[in-house]
DNA sequence: CGGGATCCTACGAGATACTG
DNA sequence: CAGTATCTCGTAGGATCCCG
C-alpha cells in the first residue's frame, strides 16, 4: 500500500525529511549562537546583543521572533520604563541543545580535516 | 591571561563555534538528503538524481562538487563510454551520519509540536 | 532599553539549453 | 550518462535611521 516496492530504494524527499524540518529552523546564521546563550537560563535582549559577536539588533530581533513563532524560545516583559525583556528556551526550545551540542562537537574535532580536504582539493585542481 | 575575566560570560563568536562551521557544511538545501543518499554505500550519479524527489542536474552536481571539497565525498570514474561515476562517503562523511541522524529524529518526534507553536502565535497576533 | 521601518545587495537556487 | 553554461529571481541578511 506504501511507496514503490519494486523499485530498488525509496525516494527521499525533502518535504518529508526530519532533517530538512530541522534545518529550516536552525539553519539561520544567528540561530545557534542565540540558543547556546539562552542554554544556560533566561537572558535580557541587550546582555545578549552583547554575548553574541557581531550581531545586528535587526537580525538578533528577526532571529528571536521566528525562534519565539516555531515555539523554540519564550519571551517574558517587565512593563518597567524603561521595558526590561527577557528571553528563554521553552522546553521543546531545550530538547534542541543536546544534538545540536554533538553537532557542535563534530565541528570541532573534525573541521581541521575539512580544512585540509579542501586545501588538497585546490591543490589537485591546479595541476 | 585569557578572555576578560571580569564579564560575566565569554563572547559567542560565529566565526569560531564549532556549530557554525558544520553549519557551513551541511546546511546547503540539497547537502543531507546526498548523504542519506549514499549512507548505504556507493551510489551512480543517475541513482542519486532518481532517488532525490525534485533536485535538478545543477544542484546535484554543484553539491557534490562541494562535499567532495569538503572532504565527505568521493567520486570514483570508470572511464567506460559513456562514463560511470560512482559517488561514495569518506570515512569523514561517515562520521556526520550519526549527528545528523539525531537531528533528523528530533525533526521526527518534534515538527508537529513546532507547527502547533506557529499555529499558536498567529492566533496570539490576530487578537 | 528594546525594538520597528527602509533600503540595498550578494548569493542560493530554479529553469532551460547544450555537450563529450 | 554525467555533466556545463547562462539567465533570472527571491530572499537572507547588512546598514542606517527612527521611536515609545
Amino acid at each position: 500500500m506504501n511507496h514503490s516496492a519494486k523499485t530498488k530504494q525509496p525516494d527521499i524527499s525533502l518535504a518529508i525529511c526530519g532533517y530538512s524540518r530541522v534545518l529550516e529552523i536552525i539553519s539561520d546564521k544567528w540561530t545557534a549562537l542565540i540558543i547556546y546563550a539562552l542554554e544556560n537560563g533566561g537572558v535580557r535582549y541587550g546582555e545578549i546583543e552583547r554575548r553574541i559577536e557581531g550581531i545586528s539588533k535587526k537580525m538578533l530581533t528577526q532571529t528571536l521572533r521566528k525562534l519565539e513563532w516555531n515555539g523554540l524560545v519564550q519571551r517574558h516583559i517587565t512593563p518597567t520604563v524603561p521595558p526590561m525583556v527577557e528571553y528563554s528556551l521553552t522546553s521543546l526550545g531545550g530538547s534542541l541543545l543536546q544534538p545540536m551540542r554533538e553537532l557542535r562537537q563534530w565541528g570541532r574535532d573534525n573541521y581541521w580535516h575539512v580544512e585540509e580536504a579542501r586545501a588538497n582539493y585546490e591543490a589537485m585542481s591546479e595541476k
